[in-house]
DNA sequence: CCACTTTTTTACCAAATGGTAAAACCACGA
DNA sequence: TCGTGGTTTTACCATTTGGTAAAAAAGTGG
């Protein structure tokens, strides 16, 4: 009931909403991935996505709503590596998997990447909930599912939080900071590289 | 000769002067590395340090003339403990000690590491060119190095490069994503712990 | 074709922000 | 103590930015 006027509220949303908030959403990712929240303007994104920018207000209740939007959609799609990790399979396979997973993701989906990037360095202010309610649990359970694997004697002994620590920072960095990474490389297959490099670091780590 | 006005020119900074720019500076590190180049503000740092906006303009000709002095300043200090690393010293003992020593500066400046992430995120514009003249001979010197002790049988094959790049982001990431850590690790050694784990993670990777 | 709803545009704001001009203030050597 | 040059404040701008009101323009079902 009520809800006449914005599309806001609740039932099934029209066809040209569907495109709109896609598109704006596309836009966002582009423009908070490379500015940062406080560095993206409504502009940039009524630009980008081909909308004006009052319209862009029509679709949304304001900024923060749109990057809380894209957070919240991609908060999944970026743990679900973590979740596909198999406590039946092969521990080091496994392992190796989510790595290789990660790094894939990280340059197929720089963009995604460097938003959360971003969000973290300002201190998460607008998932730091999220993070707990979402993260904490799942890391936890991996975590437990690593050092069970280790003290099964299935993988050396590791510190389970800090092994998952190290694949993100790893693997993130390679879509992080590739801005330094252009600046050192000239030219060279930086991801090849790198699934290789991480591979063997990981194996010797870990392989009993 | 010439510049009898403001504090920009060449010779003798007064004691005002010394006094003044380090306490903007300072404030400026506290407001860059929290909220970005773009997200923090002339008035933030003239709260922080205590002066008013306009003074803060007699001292440095703009905004942006703040962020590259921090950047510049801080370059040198931040590259330290790979320059420290000594060709005729025992291979992996050398790169522990790297490793360790960027732990400890994750650990002990975490704006000065925010604040070059940040400035890597979004592209590095202020210090492109820095990248490529000060860290890239420094990097490609190093890596040769390493993959100079890996040819002697001193330690394991390695990418020279890939081994810098992940030390670089697994000591960094402590610094950087702090607020992700604090969300996930309660209440724990989080540095002690990170320091037994990279010491055993690249142990196993690079001991022959 | 008409009435009614959804979508888009036009024309604006108020606040924030980087920056400036110029007057007032202060330190300190002659 | 007086002048002089470095320092700080006061009073402003012009632009940018997130956001709004309301009219115009599509759609859409009958």
């Amino acid at each position: 009931m009520e809800d006449g006027m914005t599309p806001e509220g609740g039932a099934k949303p029209s066809r040209i909403q569907l495109r709109n908030r896609k598109r704006i959403l596309d836009a966002a990712l582009d423009v908070f991935s490379m500015h940062g929240f406080r560095g993206a303007t409504l502009d940039q994104i009524a630009e980008a996505s081909g909308l004006s920018k009052p319209n862009i207000l029509y679709y949304f209740a304001g900024k923060e709503e749109i990057h809380v939007t894209l957070l919240n959609g991609l908060m999944d799609t970026w743990l679900d590596p973590m979740r596909e990790i198999d406590p039946g399979g092969e521990p080091l396979e496994e392992i190796l998997r989510y790595v290789h997973r990660k790094l894939e993701m990280s340059r197929a989906f720089p963009r995604e990447s460097r938003l959360f990037a971003n969000e973290i360095l300002q201190g998460a202010p607008m998932i730091g909930a999220g993070l707990v309610s979402d993260l904490k649990p799942l890391v936890d359970e991996t975590a437990a599912l690593i050092e069970s694997w280790a003290a099964a004697g299935r993988l050396k002994p590791v510190d389970g939080r800090h092994l998952i620590f190290s694949i993100w920072s790893t693997t993130q960095h390679y879509a992080d900071f590739d801005a330094q990474l252009q600046a050192l490389m000239d030219g060279r297959d930086v991801h090849g590289e790198a699934s290789v490099f991480l591979d063997a670091l990981y194996r010797r780590t870990l392989a009993v």
